[in-house]
DNA sequence: CAATCGTGGCC
DNA sequence: TGGCCAAGATT
């Protein structure tokens, strides 16, 4: 009979060999007393939901700088806050950002709850942030429950179960690990296994720390571990996009609506996005379509963008939209389909 | 509760 | 090229 793999073995290698981070607080600085800001722990958390390290690491470092603690994110401008998110993705959870944000800084006094119950009625926070924030800022013994985490288990356990139907269980097996101590160091030891040795594909087992202690590892089938539930193909839609330059270089832009695809942020003017896409000039002009299109995919579809381009006279109003100053006009203020449009339209 | 919600890197 | 994958939450 294997035996349960320990915590301290995990820990002992995350010791020697945890990856230095913007928001960690390294495990020698830690035991030497240091405590990590529940501010930035939050922000990365937030960040770091379904998005790789490398892709958060700059977007992190300007909104610390240029918002240092949670009562100023809370002051900042929607559209501030939006436009520095642009390019990151996901965008609901900029706007949960900002929302919580504002909740922390009016009802908590700018402080963060300690509770697993009290974050997890935070806006843009669940069940895995909440126990990523209590346990990694305040070092509680909250279980996380992440993508690398159930990869962990299922190897560990060698179960076969496909997600997402083993959550519930995989979550009892990474809770029977949680230590009593080094609880926050422990759930990033987790994660950094998962992310460095413990990998979907060609894991390096001959450097696991838990190798002995593990069942996939025994049975020779870790690389096929965690299962999953087959995906659908994704669909291709069309589109239009409007790309009008005023005569004095401005830009005909729009603000997106909160709920849905891109929801609160700025974007080309454009048709509905499906099988056959109607035209909707946004302003009466002459419209000149690109030669290339402008190719996207998002989480569930494919999207072909044709381009289309018009220079407008000063003195005409647009049905949509409004025009935004070539002093104002910034291209990374767009996500990126935006950007990939603007690309292709700015020369005409 | 299955569907929705971005993007970039990797193979 | 196209599918997979990444420190998930919301409805």
């Amino acid at each position: 009979m294997r035996e349960l793999p320990r915590a301290d073995d995990l820990l002992v290698w995350y010791d020697r060999h945890a990856r230095a981070m913007p928001w960690r607080v390294p495990p020698a600085a830690r035991q030497a007393g240091v405590t990590p800001d529940p501010y930035r722990v939050w922000m990365s958390e937030i960040m770091l939901q379904q998005t790789t390290v490398a892709a958060v690491k700059s977007y992190f470092e300007t909104f610390t700088e240029r918002w240092p603690t949670v009562t100023d994110l809370a002051g900042a401008a929607d559209e501030d806050v939006m436009a520095a998110w642009a390019g990151l993705g996901y965008y609901a959870r900029a706007r949960n950002l900002l929302k919580c944000a504002r909740v922390i800084a009016e009802d908590y006094g700018g402080s963060f709850p300690r509770e697993h119950a009290d974050l997890l009625l935070l806006p843009g926070v669940g069940p895995y942030t909440a126990a990523a924030v209590s346990s990694i800022a305040y070092d509680a013994p909250e279980t996380v429950l992440d993508g690398n985490v159930e990869r962990v288990m299922a190897r560990i356990f060698n179960d076969h179960t496909p997600l997402p139907q083993a959550k519930p269980v995989f979550h009892n097996y990474a809770s029977s690990l949680t230590p009593p101590l080094r609880p926050g160091d422990y759930a990033q030891a987790v994660m950094d296994l998962g992310a460095t040795i413990c990998t979907p594909k060609n894991p390096a087992c001959g450097l696991c720390p838990w190798r002995s202690n593990c069942a996939a590892w025994a049975e020779g089938t870790a690389a096929e571990l965690p299962k999953k539930m087959p995906k659908k193909r994704k669909p291709t839609r069309l589109g239009i996009a409007y790309l009008a330059k005023r005569v004095d270089g401005a830009w005909l832009l729009e603000r997106r609506p909160d709920k849905g695809l891109l929801g609160g942020m700025l974007g080309w003017p454009g048709s509905d996005w499906g099988d056959a896409p109607t035209e909707a000039p946004p302003i009466r002009a002459q419209w000149k379509e690109t030669t290339a299109e402008a190719r996207h995919t998002f989480t569930h579809f494919h999207l072909r963008l044709t381009v289309k381009t018009a220079l407008v006279p000063m003195d005409r109003a647009p049905d949509r939209g409004e025009f935004v100053e070539p002093n104002v006009f910034e291209r990374d203020d767009l996500p990126t389909v935006m950007r990939k449009a603007y690309d292709l339209g700015k020369g005409s």
